[in-house]
DNA sequence: TAGAGCATGTAAGGCGTTACATGATTTC
DNA sequence: GAAATCATGTAACGCCTTACATGCTCTA
């Protein structure tokens, strides 16, 4: 992602915490046992970037109540000025060059937009990642057709990366349909 | 990965340099027009793992002939360590619980295998990697089942998931077809 | 009171990114 | 000779990984 001063891995973190307020260890316990997760964050990656967003104003700790925990926990909920980062990164453009690197990522903003972007915003971040899956899909092919590869292994490697991003490029039809075909249930909180 | 001292992206370098001796400026070509390819390495990343394998005794500068460069060349070639620390990352076998955070590497190293295992060798390997993927889809299903996620694009992001790897678990099975169909068309050189 | 599980944190070391620096050789 | 291209490299900085350390609380 271009524009934020922050990892894709903070960003992350802010945009679950601004969902639901919780310590470290919970997002620990989230990451664990969500399946397929880009991330098993250790704790040497966790604690620290956690502190590195409050140091920057974007958390702050709720009154540490341990409300029968083992040890003190360390509750952290978004400032406004964290929501505000937030809501920027939900909003940063598909960039196409990037998008077989930022595939995981713009799944995540994808996941968290429900909250923030109206159906036509969430409408339009999907039609723009599948012009840049068509064109990303588009360009394997290419290379393939060339026969720049020997042997019989490279292109059925790159075969499979055809099918995975047209697997992908499928999908955001699909997604489009239901959005589009959905109503809008609620109005976006403040 | 699991077992080898070496970054996967070391690793890769050795394949690439086995495959044909070339110096880092090719490598940093082939990387920025082979598609949908996992790294784009700056300079920085590139050229001192270059050097840290030749320090590691893996890799050594062929006679830096300037066949009509614009600067002296750096060729590396594989030495006889290189190429059994190679063999034995080819064989590494598929860990299962890692197998959607190693997925580009497997692939890296099956468009690498056409030259160093057998026919069955590289079956056993789709037939494990196909194993892997069966287990990771059936357990995201489940999770999707299991109504966890609340919302719209929660789910539809899971989605996501299950297509992407489904995709690759197909692949196998076309790509275990092809590779039993054909026939050895050459026996393996020293 | 010993141990297991909870919850946070630190320290060393390594690697990558960005940005800049440096020669050499064509080309105009 | 100036500029563009080729080719390699360095330095600062930041983040992650691994491994270890620390206390607290519940259970036996």
């Amino acid at each position: 992602m271009a524009g934020s001063l922050l990892t894709g891995f903070e960003q992350v973190l802010i945009g679950l915490i601004a969902a639901r307020p919780q310590s470290g260890y919970d997002l620990k316990q989230y990451f664990a046992t969500t399946p397929a997760s880009v991330y098993q964050p250790s704790s040497g990656a966790l604690y620290p970037a956690l502190r590195r967003l409050e140091r920057r104003g974007l958390l702050r700790q709720s009154t540490g109540k341990s409300d029968g925990a083992r040890r003190q926990r360390h509750v952290y909920q978004v400032t406004a000025q964290g929501r505000a980062v937030h809501a920027a990164w939900i909003r940063e453009p598909v960039n196409p060059a990037r998008v077989s690197h930022d595939l995981g990522m713009h799944l995540m903003r994808f996941a968290m937009m429900e909250r923030q972007l109206s159906q036509e915003e969430t409408l339009a971040f999907l039609r723009c990642l599948q012009a840049a899956l068509a064109d990303l899909v588009a360009g394997i092919e290419r290379y393939v057709g060339d026969g720049e590869l020997p042997g019989r292994n490279g292109p059925l490697a790159l075969e499979h990366g055809i099918a995975v991003f047209r697997a992908s490029l499928d999908w955001t039809g699909r997604a489009i349909t239901v959005i589009a075909d959905a109503p809008a249930e609620f109005e976006l909180p403040g």
